[in-house]
DNA sequence: GCATTAACCACAG
DNA sequence: CTGTGGTTAATGC
C-alpha cells in the first residue's frame, strides 16, 4: 500500500526529521500509509490499540463516549500524532478518531515507535514537546468549557476554527449542529439559536455550514467574558 | 417573586 | 438535518 519510503517522505514529522538512515529503515519496515474519506473511523474506542498514528494531511475529530452522550474531545489538524495517550497509556483505546475531511495517515507499530523513543533522544524530545503542547491546549479548553456560558464556549470554538484550522475569517464548518453541540457540551437546539443570534447581532454570518466572522473583536470579547 | 439560562420536546421545512 | 416555539428546572438577584 505504501507508495513512498519513510526516508523520501516529504511529510516527515518534526520528530522523524531527527532520525538517521538506520532509524528511518526501522521506521520504514513497520509503517503503513492509509487514506480516509470524511466520516471514516481511524481508530475506535474499546478496540485494542497497537499503533501510533501520524496524521500527514487532513482534519480529524477525537471523541469519547461519556455516561450520557458522546463528547468531542477536540479536533486535530495535520500534521500531528494521533493516539499517543491512548496507545502508550493503555492497551485499549480510550477514545475514537474519525476523519472530518479526506486525510492521510501513517500507522506505526507501537514497539517500533518505542524503540525509536529509546534510541534517539532528539526524536523523543519532539514527541514530548508535542504531548506537552497538547496538554496545555486541553487545559485551556477545559477551563473554557467549565467556566464559560454557551455563548463564550461557542465563540471560542468559532475563533479557533478561524485562527488555528482555516487561517481565515470565512470557512465551512466541518461539523453539523449536533457535532457542534457535542464539541461545546450543549444541545443541538441551543447551537442553532446561538448561531442565529450571533448572525442577528451582525457578529458573524451563518448560512448552513458557511461561517463568516464579521466582528472578530466582538467575538473574541464574547469568548473571553463567557 | 422575577429574570436569566439552557435543556428537553414537538413539529415543520 | 435544521430552526423555532413552548415548557420547565435551576440559579441568582
Amino acid at each position: 500500500m505504501k507508495s513512498t519510503s519513510c526516508s523520501s517522505c516529504l511529510l516527515k514529522s518534526k520528530a522523524v526529521i531527527n532520525l538517521g538512515d538506520n532509524e528511518l529503515d526501522i521506521l520504514d519496515k513497520s509503517c503503513v500509509q492509509a487514506t480516509f474519506d470524511r466520516g471514516e473511523t481511524i481508530f475506535k474506542q474499546g478496540a485494542l490499540s497497537s499503533n501510533i498514528i501520524y496524521l500527514q494531511t487532513g482534519l480529524i475529530k477525537l471523541m469519547i463516549k461519556g455516561p450520557n452522550r458522546v463528547q468531542i474531545l477536540r479536533l486535530k489538524k495535520a500534521p500531528c500524532y494521533l493516539g499517543l495517550p491512548t496507545t502508550m497509556g493503555d492497551k485499549i483505546n480510550n477514545y475514537s478518531a474519525s476523519a472530518l475531511e479526506k486525510s492521510t495517515a501513517c500507522f506505526i507499530d507501537m514497539n517500533t515507535f518505542k524503540e525509536l523513543l529509546r534510541i534517539n533522544p532528539a526524536f523523543s524530545y519532539e514527541i514530548i514537546i508535542e504531548l506537552c503542547k497538547n496538554e496545555l491546549e486541553q487545559f485551556k479548553r477545559c477551563v473554557t468549557l467549565v467556566q464559560n456560558q454557551i455563548f463564550g464556549r461557542l465563540a471560542s470554538n468559532l475563533i479557533s476554527f478561524a485562527d488555528d484550522i482555516y487561517s481565515s475569517h470565512e470557512y465551512e464548518l466541518p461539523l453539523n449542529r449536533n457535532e457542534l453541540a457535542d464539541l461545546v457540551c450543549t444541545s443541538r437546539e441551543t447551537i442553532s439559536r446561538i448561531l442565529s443570534d450571533l448572525t442577528k447581532e451582525r457578529i458573524i454570518e451563518a448560512n448552513g455550514k458557511h461561517i463568516k466572522i464579521i466582528n472578530y473583536n466582538m467575538l473574541k470579547e464574547i469568548s473571553r467574558k463567557g
